[in-house]
DNA sequence: GTGAAAGCGCTAACAT
DNA sequence: ATGTTAGCGCTTTCAC
């Protein structure tokens, strides 16, 4: 059915369905009722391509490109932006990438083929080998674009993160102010821009305070719950002194390692454990333990996130000449429990 | 930049420069060159409405309609789904409801406006004063849809299931075996299709085992943390003996739940639990406690669903006369640890 | 108030 | 191998 056939069965013109279709106030009522009830009858819908190719317009779409839709942490960032979408009249294309770059890129691709009015990008790795050609269409095809949580080096688009490698740095400062054992550092791979900012300020401490080689060790993770777990058991197997002091810079892997240390925690006489971003159900684990935390302001980021591309927009700017990038900061938990010692 | 624009500047014809962007073998190449190279100059890119009005083809997205994208259980979900589009060149349309009927309506709308190759419905509460019209013009416009997870009186649509209320069953006839004392259900709203089929199975079997009404109490939630919380906070008030017993039909729940008993285990004997699934994080939870559960093959019933659209539209069927109605079962774990008394 | 017809940007015969 | 042109389904200007 299109509009064509419906104007004949009407007995009117094409540019009168036309008209009875987008509310045109100057068709007689009688022709409306005529038509509106021919449409009904036949089900006519118009077609939208047709119609978005002669009004010259462009859906209300916006790209989310995501590397893990099932990590509770994306999820919550992307229930955020949806319901500000929703909103604002505008619908999710969401691309799940798994992190990979190929993935990455044909999604990009889409998205602009698709003439979606901007992308809220989370990287997955750096992979230094790639020349990101995909961002560069955007750029070049101006696509408005934000980074979450995340950034690609070279690419100084806007977005907005946490700030963390203050965060690290802050956590890792407190928590050596009372353990000064050897310490333990379970990372995300380097090559995330989130878990290499985490790394650099744990480092920034340990260089500060000149803590020696042999007092910290850096086990890599990737960023799973079973990673944590295993990092854990490789740990726990070798660790000889009856103090553990630990810092996991990822939730996730903190599950998995908690996991582990709850079969073995009589061992030890002291356990502090640091954790980057806690969650109610981390929280709920934690109960008895010292620890040191910080809450996640995720879903405030992915709120910035939404409102900086929705204002690059409107405002239909999209050269970043003038880069805003947005650093989500918060406080520290500190719960070590010092009369127990 | 149009194609006209571009036949000028190369100096060939508009076929000609369409050809070449649908790489034609029949151009020359040195014609075929030039093309490429003026394209790449102006950075053209055709304009996909035009194509695909030209062509009379549609974009390959499927719907996926949820109401609580920063659920864990939903978000894994999507996930799934997600993968699998992906492997099938499908791209996501994803509509957050909140499980309000004015989104879903809206949403679906959208969607069959974008015409979508496809929907998967994952419904919110059921209003009996709606008409849902919007999935009468689903099936109007032979759009295919699959149900996930839960359904919506009087719309035999297709759809993939949790076995609820057998499972719901199983679980109150094990509890029920070992510990006959007085139990509180914890139920999500019964204008949720799987929170009413679970309550139905809880149902049948304090029917069954004749359960006076003494010795059962329900409570209702909505689904999330906080009001697990609060409800146990209610019952544990109110509870006198020093045995409990409670079945909580939904995780998130559990997780509130769980918080609060945590805070006044010691003031039981005895505790015994059972939740309607169990993640990674319950499982560590109840590591010491007495509880009986069930796995939630949630990633299978999105693989299923996701499975049985793309079969409805690659066979393009969409009359759901034999309705297909997967519904998945799990089995049951049950932990009481029967020394301990 | 309604209709005729040009045009949106592209594709695909058909012709050369 | 390349060009001409009639559509695809809708909007919109200009007549009447």
């Amino acid at each position: 059915m299109n509009i064509k056939e419906i104007s004949k069965l009407a007995n009117v013109s094409v540019a009168t369905v036309s008209r009875v279709v987008n509310n045109d106030p100057k068709v007689r009522q009688a022709t409306k009722e005529k038509v509106e009830q021919i449409m009904k009858e036949f089900n006519y819908k118009p077609n939208s391509y047709a119609t978005r190719l002669s009004k010259g317009v462009t859906d209300n779409i916006i790209g989310l490109i995501v590397p893990d839709v099932g990590n509770i942490l994306f999820a919550e960032m992307i229930e955020v932006i949806s319901n500000q979408a929703e909103k604002e009249n505008f619908t999710i294309l969401l691309c799940n990438t798994n992190g990979e770059y190929e993935k990455e890129k044909k999604f990009t691709k889409i998205l602009i083929d698709y003439k979606v009015k901007g992308v809220i990008y989370i990287p997955g790795k750096y992979e230094s080998d790639k020349n990101y050609t995909h961002l560069k269409e955007i750029s070049l095809n101006s696509v408005p674009i934000v980074f979450l949580d995340r950034e690609i080096k070279g690419f100084d688009f806007d977005g907005v993160f946490l700030d963390n490698e203050n965060i690290s740095y802050n956590i890792t400062k407190e928590i050596l102010k009372t353990t000064p054992k050897k310490i333990y550092f379970i990372s995300g791979s380097l090559d995330i821009s989130s878990a290499n900012e985490r790394y650099l300020g744990f480092k920034k401490t340990i260089d500060e305070l000149e803590i020696s080689n042999e007092e910290y060790e850096i086990k890599y993770g990737d960023f799973k719950f079973d990673s944590g777990y295993r990092l854990g058991e490789d740990i726990l197997k070798n660790h000889k002194n009856d103090e553990l002091t630990i810092y996991i810079a990822n939730n996730t892997m903190a599950l998995g390692f908690l996991k582990i240390l709850k079969k073995n925690s009589k061992k030890f006489k002291r356990i502090t454990i640091a954790i980057f971003g806690i969650s109610d159900v981390l929280d709920m684990l934690l109960d008895e333990e010292n620890y040191i935390t910080c809450k996640l302001p995720n879903k405030e980021i992915a709120k910035k996130s939404f409102e900086l591309l929705i204002d690059k927009i409107k405002n239909s700017y999209t050269c970043d000449e003038k880069r805003k990038k947005i650093l989500c900061n918060t406080t520290i938990i500190n719960r070590i429990n010092q009369k127990s010692f």
